[in-house]
DNA sequence: AATGACGCCAACCGCGGAGAT
DNA sequence: AATCTCCGCGGTTGGCGTCAT
């Protein structure tokens, strides 16, 4: 199969944008707005295929794109949501305002994955790595990718898309249990507030747990796995996936009020543009700085994987949303950390030295 | 000061899905 | 129903900047 190339026509620019071409660019979809994108070129009098137009106003010229180093909670909700979904950059940039699937993909790859390996985890499974895994290659070199999971062989990868998809189908059907308990129970006792006592066997936790995946669930991200890549499993309810919020898939990152940093839109769209934002500066090189004295052993180089990645990956297995908790503790048979019981504290152990 | 190594990121490539014909 | 066209996604790469020696 295959199909041709859409830019094997001669005479089109490749490489890195001028800024010209991103005024054109800006210019000709402030003046049109957004269409064809294969005509866009030609129309707008721009020597690029459709296709490289739109790569560049969607990771760079769009006005909401937010730009800056990633806050701690974005940093948190794009381990978070990867430990849901996988490699779904588009459905974690969804949950991420301002952020382009690219760019995520990009500071999962340089800097989230690393950290997370620093850290004894496999940040494709999520499982505990068995010692010191070799960064091998992130980006040149060729390689795989991936370092296998130990013993795991060659089906780490799809295995792990699996693992997500079960884990997303065993958390939405529990979540669907016990609402439907609640369900009945508080109409048993005659609208009064559930008795806690009558949920004994679900901890307050478990009952945010379920509720976050239930949110999740009728979110974006969840959508993702409504649809038709969703594995069939056996139970999975039509009348839950009719839960979800009728805000139809809403285009990509609606903006959500950002426009300020570029207010007037085109002039500020040169390639060249510092990437500094004023306002996030201190969010990167010194985000560690704030929780990071709390402990004074500073002595291993592993503390260089910083407090705040170990706050971050405390507040997944923690309780914010509690996957670890989650995973581990309520489905025994799935579990974020490759089905071992200890992993998790074995994690806790591990960022706590 | 020069140079090599490394890290980061913008952009490209190829594939699969959806809609149109 | 089959084929074609376009769009969007995820993986990969090349170039530039920074850091270390």
């Amino acid at each position: 199969m295959g199909r041709a190339p859409c830019c094997d026509k001669q005479g089109l620019r490749k490489g890195p944008w001028s800024p010209e071409e991103d005024k054109i660019l800006v210019d000709y979809i402030q003046a049109n707005g957004l269409g064809s994108w294969r005509s866009l070129p030609k129309q707008a009098g721009l020597l690029r295929c459709g296709k490289s137009c739109r790569l560049r106003w969607t990771n760079y010229l769009r006005p909401d794109i937010k730009r800056g180093p990633f806050t701690p909670e974005e940093q948190k909700s794009i381990v978070q949501l990867h430990g849901i979904v996988g490699n779904k950059w588009s459905t974690i940039a969804a949950q991420l305002p301002g952020r382009t699937d690219n760019e995520i993909k990009n500071y999962w790859n340089t800097h989230l994955k690393k950290r997370l390996v620093l850290m004894g985890i496999n940040p494709e499974t999520y499982a505990p790595s068995s010692g010191a895994t070799s960064l091998s290659s992130t980006g040149t070199g060729g390689g795989g990718s991936a370092p296998p999971p130990p013993s795991a062989g060659a089906a780490a990868a799809s295995s792990s898309s699996t693992r997500h998809m079960a884990q997303w189908e065993s958390a939405r059907l529990e979540a669907e249990a016990r609402l439907s308990r609640e369900s009945l129970l508080f109409s048993a006792s005659g609208g009064a507030a559930a008795d806690s006592s009558a949920l004994s066997d679900h901890s307050p936790a478990a009952k945010t747990d379920t509720d976050f995946f239930l949110r999740m669930w009728n979110s974006e991200v969840g959508e993702a796995f409504r649809g038709k890549e969703t594995a069939p499993a056996a139970g999975a309810s039509p009348a839950s996936s009719s839960t979800k919020c009728g805000g139809a898939a809403a285009p990509r990152l609606v903006k959500k009020g950002s426009r300020g940093a570029s207010g007037g839109g085109a002039s500020s769209v040169s390639s060249g543009e510092p990437k500094e934002d004023g306002d996030c500066k201190s969010s990167v090189s010194g985000e560690g700085g704030g929780a990071a004295n709390a402990d004074s052993s500073s002595s291993n180089e592993m503390e260089d994987t910083s407090e705040e990645t170990y706050q971050m990956y405390l507040n997944l297995v923690g309780d914010d949303m509690a996957l670890g908790h989650l995973f581990h503790g309520g489905l025994d048979s799935i579990s974020l950390f490759g089905g071992d019981p200890n992993a998790a504290e074995a994690s806790l152990d591990l960022a706590f030295g």
